[in-house]
DNA sequence: CCCTTCAGTCAACACTTGTACACTAAAATA
DNA sequence: TATTTTAGTGTACAAGTGTTGACTGAAGGG
């Protein structure tokens, strides 16, 4: 039963059960439940920059010293959080484009679809608003380049666009940062008010609309 | 010399003295020498929410022990600081005020006080930034309450301008709450950036400005 | 003047922390 | 099949953590 055949019969017999995995599989598990703890650890009241490796590791389920096979610091565990995290910014953005653009943010639903988004991902963007203004410089940064890179999609898609032909490239960027800015601003707000109270994701949704609605008209009578 | 008079003798040259100190004054700078110790600690790249104890108590030149004849609590002492921030912000609100109400803010002057305020209290404001989104749930909230405080006084002073007639008191709140949350959104990358080029408190005044004169725009064509 | 009060000290505790090292067992490779 | 590779384990240690309790000495009050 040791024979190559064998071992590919096992393989096969495997794949029906509920633990079949090659070892890159394996490892990849573990990464993923690395990260997952960290999150969950920072969607539950910790800061992420005072949980500890150890932490981590319980709950994910792992030695201590089994952390260093996947990442050499908690500050590499949050980069490649990050990394994920823009990943699923650049998912939600794609979509958003979808319909008709992101002009659809200035509609009830597209609004709606982000709060309900942030809800159903509440440990990534708690990790995201902690990390933005909390974290090591490194990781600072790293956020930041997320946020500017979702202002400049905005600002490629927005660039046609007649009612702003007077507003020059520089000040469209501005414009751009500022709608980002202001969705992304209030996240925490809706992450800490929906836990007690879940209408809170209307209240949320009516008073971004209505800054996002403000800002648009402010740019319509723009001149550059 | 341990008559009464001795000791009025002895306390009136201590004036002169560079330690003269009633018990409850010495009490108070041991207490101020801590805040300033975690302020220090994370205005120097520490997080609040990972700074210890024993460190606090350690820069403010103190036995760890010290620290409970002060505050219970990191906490605490945390919301301690966050009063101080408030009469900080207090005063800046009145000192904006004096000129010509807050429509100065739409002046390069204005943002660019607020820009060297910022910088030369830096400590403060890197705590805030961090405290505000990074902080422990009680933190969180004491801070935004400052805050709303200042969106509310705002809309106190915008309210009898002619071009807002046309905007009901419950948009007005939403508006001047943008206009504080814009102001403090970006205070942290000036932080940041002003590190390495000084030059950046000019960039920040510029796009601010921007930003500010954006909004007071919609919201003069605004119908509510 | 003595006596109380109390901010700050000192020593000690039971933990938790990050990290080094040698080990194991199973998967990958040849 | 025999050999190598390696994700995860177990043990150990020095350093740092929050908190305790008993102590000290000087300021303040009667």
């Amino acid at each position: 039963m040791h024979t190559k055949a064998a071992r590919i019969l096992r393989l096969s017999f495997q794949t029906n059960n509920e633990r079949m995995q090659t070892r890159d599989e394996k490892k990849a598990q573990t990464r993923k439940s690395l990260m997952d703890a960290a999150l969950a650890l920072t969607g539950n009241g910790s800061n992420f920059s005072s949980i500890s490796l150890r932490e981590v590791a319980k709950n994910a389920g792992v030695v201590p010293t089994s952390f260093y096979r996947h990442f050499t610091d908690m500050e590499e565990l949050g980069l490649n959080i990050i990394d994920d995290l823009g990943l699923m910014l650049r998912k939600l953005m794609r979509t958003a484009r979808q319909s008709e653009g992101f002009f659809d943010a200035l509609a009830r639903s597209s609004v709606e679809f982000y709060a309900t988004y942030v809800c159903s991902n509440k440990n990534y963007f708690f990790f995201m608003e902690q990390v933005k203004t909390g974290g090591t410089t490194v990781l600072r940064k790293a956020i930041r380049k997320e946020l500017k890179y979702f202002a400049n999609e905005l600002a490629l898609d927005v660039r046609p666009v007649k009612a702003f032909a007077e507003v020059n490239d520089a000040d469209l960027d501005i414009l751009c940062q500022l709608i980002v800015d202001t969705v992304f601003e209030n996240t925490i707000d809706l992450l800490d008010q929906v836990e007690e109270n879940p209408d809170y994701i209307d209240t949320y949704t009516e008073h971004t609309l209505k800054k996002l609605r403000l800002i648009w008209l402010g740019a319509t009578a723009w001149r550059s």
